[in-house]
DNA sequence: TATGAATGAGACTTCATTCAT
DNA sequence: CATGAATGAAGTCTCATTCAT
């Protein structure tokens, strides 16, 4: 058993340290611009060697690239958590911005994530735009939804208006991200739900 | 006069050199993220040495610098010109989306701009995001306008309404920047022209 | 142990090469002005490359620093076995000159230490005339003590007497570097040492 | 006769500017080392454009060659005037000192010379330790003239005596650029006139 | 004569990445 | 697993020098 619980201490060490090396990776590209992160910067902050990190990730995309991972399954696990407790679609596309700011607000790896999403051409060769388009396609069928169960208008145009919810919701990113660190992105959604409230039940030529 | 001939042929044919420089600055800066773009690049873009690059602008974020002035020139010229124009205050905000999104579709040096104003503290030590709360307040001016000539909802909350159009033009810049280099910016611009009128002219509760 | 072993190995090899690395500068400094030696040239001379001296040392102006720190440490040496050995305090200051003189002749470093304190404002920060106050102070202590033991002139000023000593070496210093690379500073200071003699011994109006 | 006065005019132009460029070379290359002073600096405190110091000079070499030369000049010039009004072969020796120290510490291009000679490889391919060895030819011819007059001791000597004198000098020359941009070279030289009298006047085995 | 503009070589420095231990 | 050491490519910037006007 000494060498399978030598074997497990490691293998929990090394999960620990990979922890700490995304977290890491995530205080410092939520800092910073990719292209101004320093790998030194990032090991330093989770605490081991710039050699270290070679060994958890292949190179600094990779850090980037599971930072990006990371935050995604983060904000789909609020849609998942929201879509199970809302009631009427309405309350679903209100509750989604609230919950995904809050976990913006204060997750410091969806910070990053954010970040990197929105500098392409770095590098990391992923359409950093794919994210945005899916989302625009998820409040898309929240929104035909919220028109079946007549919580919104019955004559919305869905497409648009899913567009314009996506635009308000990455300037209110944006603008929090340069304000305070998103610090004021709970706030910022928070005003903006009245507007967002009218644009949608409001009927005849409504988005 | 054959010396100030000369001078004066010297001069312009700086200027040239600066206006070439400038704009081979914005087609580099619109392209990729400030940390990336290389000096190289611009100076071949411009079709002058490297070295000739610091004879005009004293480093690079002296360049970056002087994209943003031109771009906030620009960007200014389309407020007057549009105040001018426009009959109500309405008609005013709509025309200024327009007017920006149009300006921001065709001219990379706005482009660059626009890139270099979203990507904080990478050296230009300038608040970068001071352009933005600007905006803001130029925005809740023609809303107060706008409830004062009856063209808005007498009953407005200017401040929530001015950030929230703030958010959808934000918006809408990064998501075109990403989609198409904001070549879908004017379409994305027309799309919104509903619901922001819808916001903008409900009673009761609106924004 | 193993891990130690290993550490200490990599340790032992990484002050190796700064050795290596502080030797090539002294071999540098001391041929050319600090404006004008080169990192390539002292890293080649060093057998590593240029990029490995920045793990070494910070920056240029840190490698000179070291130089000079070293160069301080190996002249006080000098100095604190001569005053072991000597007997009456016209010997320590004789021998003084004499252990530097050796040591200034055949000491790599210690030469590009005297080069880099001749070229103030150079960028090290470091007030570099403060040794030659320094040497002063010590002459002056010296001279005291040959005051006092009888092995110089009861009236001595000794003062003007330290200052002209320091005038004698520094002289014979910088003479000789132009002349030889330092290799007739023994001949200089023995050539000298008579006058000195009589300078210190001499009563009445000495100095 | 139009022409001849516009020819006059330009040339006497031309010399005036000549002398500035000379002056502001003496004022940059007094305050720093050849390889850090910068043409741009010298052309700017001369008033004129880098590219007329082009025409005025070949190089950078050149302007420190024309400074050298001027220095050795004024300074052939004080040897002259001192060995006219001297009486004794020590009164001159002295007198020399004297009036060198004066100059020095007056004239900016004296001591921008002083200094370019002791930065020898610099590229300025003239062996600036010439002026040094001649300075002890000087000394020696002047000592053996005090040997002559009876000013000096009978039995001196002369070669070592010579050598002595101009290791003093040329170190309270450094220390005094090093301490106060040669502000304190009279006082170290009238301080140091005791010490070179007991030297030159003390018999049995002086120097 | 004089100058504004331009150039190119080369210096210092940074940083992602590799490797022996 | 981890690290100290090392590397090399590349980037920003400086500066002596040239040239057309």
């Amino acid at each position: 058993m000494d060498v399978n619980d030598a074997k497990a201490t490691k293998r929990a060490h090394g999960l620990e340290t990979q922890r700490a090396l995304l977290a890491a990776a995530g205080a410092v590209f939520s800092r910073m611009a990719y292209a101004d992160a320093r790998l030194k910067d990032i090991a330093e902050e989770a605490g081991i060697s710039q050699g270290s990190l070679y060994f958890h990730f292949g190179n600094k995309d990779d850090v980037a690239r599971a930072v990006l991972s990371v935050q995604q399954e983060r904000m789909g696990q609020v849609l998942t958590t929201v879509q199970e407790l809302a009631g009427s679609a309405l309350d679903c596309i209100l509750g989604l911005f609230e919950g995904l700011a809050d976990l913006i607000a204060t997750d410091e790896l969806v910070q990053a994530g954010i970040r990197l999403s929105m500098q392409p051409a770095t590098g990391l060769e992923v359409d950093s735009s794919a994210p945005y388009v899916e989302w625009v396609e998820v409040a898309a069928s929240i929104l035909r939804g919220g028109v079946a169960d007549g919580s919104m208008a019955p004559d919305l145009d869905v497409r648009a208006a899913a567009e314009l919810l996506n635009e308000i919701f990455v300037g209110a990113q944006v603008l929090s991200g340069l304000e305070d660190k998103w610090a004021s992105l709970p706030r910022r959604v928070a005003s903006a739900r009245a507007g967002i409230r009218t644009v949608l039940t409001s009927s005849t030529r409504a988005a």
